[in-house]
DNA sequence: ATCCTATCGGAACACTGTTACGATTACCTT
DNA sequence: AAGGTAATCGTAACAGTGTTCCGATAGGAT
């Protein structure tokens, strides 16, 4: 229904009447339209681990690290709508919950190896954090138009943010 | 009032009543809803850009940067609803224009004296997509409370990501 | 003074989230 | 298997929303 009707078109009484059924079943189980989107919301998470769990994985921890942030990039373009819910918040009413950290396992996976490697150096957590702020921002401006007009230069700056950020977190300087 | 009433509260009704006018006044004068939120959201980014504008410039073009990015969080915390309005899409209706370059002028120009100074290293505008990029996503994740349960560890995350960045893009490898 | 245009008040339309009230169904205890 | 209890659902209604229509007004140009 996301991707047909847009986020405008996902109404109470729509999902209903596609699930043949009444608006009142839809509050019965869901108790709320933020309870709605909320399940849609958590579809998407795992919709998306699902996504990254098919990566397969190199000798180059490196590169696989890469692959996870390709296959995000993907995800987000081709669920546009999806990850709009996930990532922006278009249904005023619903408050995203605590981070879907499960979803990120894979890239957490990821990055222990390249840590363990010596690829990269600091905390796993936190370069995990930066790493999916750092895609989450890069997918929301993509998708805005914000990232720029050409699709070699949007690509080349994803390509620099990634390799500058993998460079950067190179060395650990925590305290600095 | 979006501060006050949250975006929920921000209604085209509403609206006309605190202007002290019927809200054909409010058709008649931004034809849609989405106008209305359109001027809310480029009045967002003029403020931005005011806000940036009042930064002193040192002999340090690195660290005047880093203070860009300090203003920059500053401002999603000081106004959060408004931010949304910025970077997220809480109003389904309202698709952003362009995007709204003209607030990261003072951005812009630091990236330029750090090229100059030959602290960083690639093309100007790379370098400040990717620079918005990451601060759009880390703004994002700490506003959703997704970047860390603590304060600290949340600082430390912005920290990394700032330092990691900015190490990382010291050194042009464009095209490698 | 007159006319034209922009602006505005009031009321209405379609649609939304939400709930109240029965009716129905499913399950589970005996 | 029977009956009762709880969950589920259809129908209709409520308030509130974006939006538009129709007049009325006001202010400036001629």
């Amino acid at each position: 229904m996301l991707a047909e009707d847009g986020i405008t078109g996902f109404t109470t009484r729509k999902v209903a009447q596609r699930a043949q059924t009444s608006t009142a079943a839809v509050y019965e189980l869901f108790g709320d339209k933020g309870g709605l989107v909320r399940e849609v919301f958590l579809e998407g998470f795992r919709l998306l681990r699902r996504n990254l769990d098919q990566l397969e994985s190199s000798d180059d921890p490196l590169a696989d690290l890469v692959r996870v942030v390709a296959a995000f990039r993907l995800f987000v373009r081709d669920n546009p709508v999806l990850a709009e819910v996930m990532f922006s918040r278009p249904f005023s009413d619903f408050a995203p919950g605590p981070p879907q950290v499960a979803a990120f396992a894979p890239l957490v996976e990821r990055v222990r190896r390249c840590l363990a490697a010596g690829l990269l150096a600091g905390d796993e957590a936190d370069i995990a954090h930066v790493l999916v702020a750092l895609l989450h921002g890069l997918a929301t401006q993509e998708s805005n138009g914000w990232l720029g007009t050409t699709q070699t230069s949007v690509d080349r700056r994803w390509a620099l943010a990634v390799r500058a950020t993998f460079d950067g977190l190179r060395t650990d300087r925590v305290g600095t």
